[in-house]
DNA sequence: CGAGAGTCCTGAAGGC
DNA sequence: TGCCTTCAGGACTCTC
């Protein structure tokens, strides 16, 4: 499940492969995933050069020579999805609904089980396009921070942990980093978030930033294989305090940690540690 | 606007 | 061994 660390991950992976160098086409296979993947996407990008690749959010953006008529390619992950590079002789497998040929030997082949991801073209500025445009500041950026958290939590009686998955407070807090910032700040994740004090969201937004640090140095150490090998090593030998440990001892105090789930999503929490 | 539920999809895991 | 059921999960979308 790919999440911040991972999408930062692949874009470091694919970036020196593809930076400059021109799309030849598009091969569309499957076009079912989130949203329809567009008709003329390979007409759109075809013969035009990748200028940069940035991400926003879990957001991969492509920048199709969008300044000399062409535009973004957005790419998520969803998911199960991912992108990696292959050869033309490599034969697609299931599930490898899009490929993104530059040449015989260069190809983003794009992978996605469940078809939650999204490949969609965006003409003109990415910036202005509704999925980006409300999304909240990047975790590891200058403008996240306790301060933030705290603002804007303020008569909320959503939970904290619900409350920091909303890309709309902060974008690239997922499932299992939400549960692993929060223990480590000792913030319980049902606590209303309009009650959190401004001290512990200093300490959560700290937390949130260093587990995503290390998550993506993690990622970083193992990048060739995960760009080469599709859904690879790296991000979960990082081992979880928490997340997927349900009646597992805590590391800190030894009493069993406990599942919940909050807005339908699953919850790891020590009861003694997280108050 | 905020809260909560629904939705998409497939593979893994569990029950019998 | 094999079939059936349940569940997980990102994030948009709808309803109240």
């Amino acid at each position: 499940m790919p999440e911040l660390p991972e999408v930062e991950t692949t874009r470091l992976g694919l970036l020196p492969a593809i930076k400059g160098r021109r799309i030849q086409n598009i091969i569309v296979r499957d076009r079912r995933l989130r949203w329809p993947i567009p008709d003329d996407l390979s007409a759109l990008a075809a013969g035009r050069r990748v200028l940069d690749m940035t991400r926003r959010g879990k957001y991969l953006l492509w920048d199709v020579e969008s300044a000399r008529g062409g535009g973004f390619l957005l790419c998520h992950l969803g998911m199960s999805g991912s992108l990696f590079m292959a050869g033309r002789e490599v034969a697609p497998a299931k599930h490898d609904h899009v490929d993104i040929v530059f040449n015989q030997q260069t190809i983003v082949r794009y992978h996605d089980p469940r078809r939650f991801g999204a490949i969609l073209w965006i003409p003109g500025a990415a910036a202005d396009h509704p999925l980006l445009d409300k999304l909240g500041p990047e975790p590891l950026g200058p403008t996240f921070d306790g301060a933030h958290l705290f603002a804007r939590s303020r008569g909320r009686a959503i939970s904290v942990k619900e409350f920091i998955m909303d890309a709309h407070i902060v974008v690239g807090v997922g499932n299992i980093y939400a549960s692993e910032a929060l223990f480590s700040a000792g913030i319980r994740p049902t606590n209303p978030a309009g009650r959190v004090s401004a001290a512990r969201y200093e300490r959560l937004a700290g937390a949130i930033k260093q587990t995503l640090t290390r998550a993506i140095a993690a990622g970083g150490s193992s990048l060739r294989d995960y760009v080469k090998a599709d859904g690879g090593p790296g991000y979960f030998q990082l081992a979880a305090n928490v997340y997927g440990r349900a009646g597992a001892p805590c590391a800190v105090c030894q009493r069993p940690i406990l599942a919940i789930v909050q807005g339908q999503r699953r919850s790891f929490y020590c009861p003694r540690c997280q108050t």
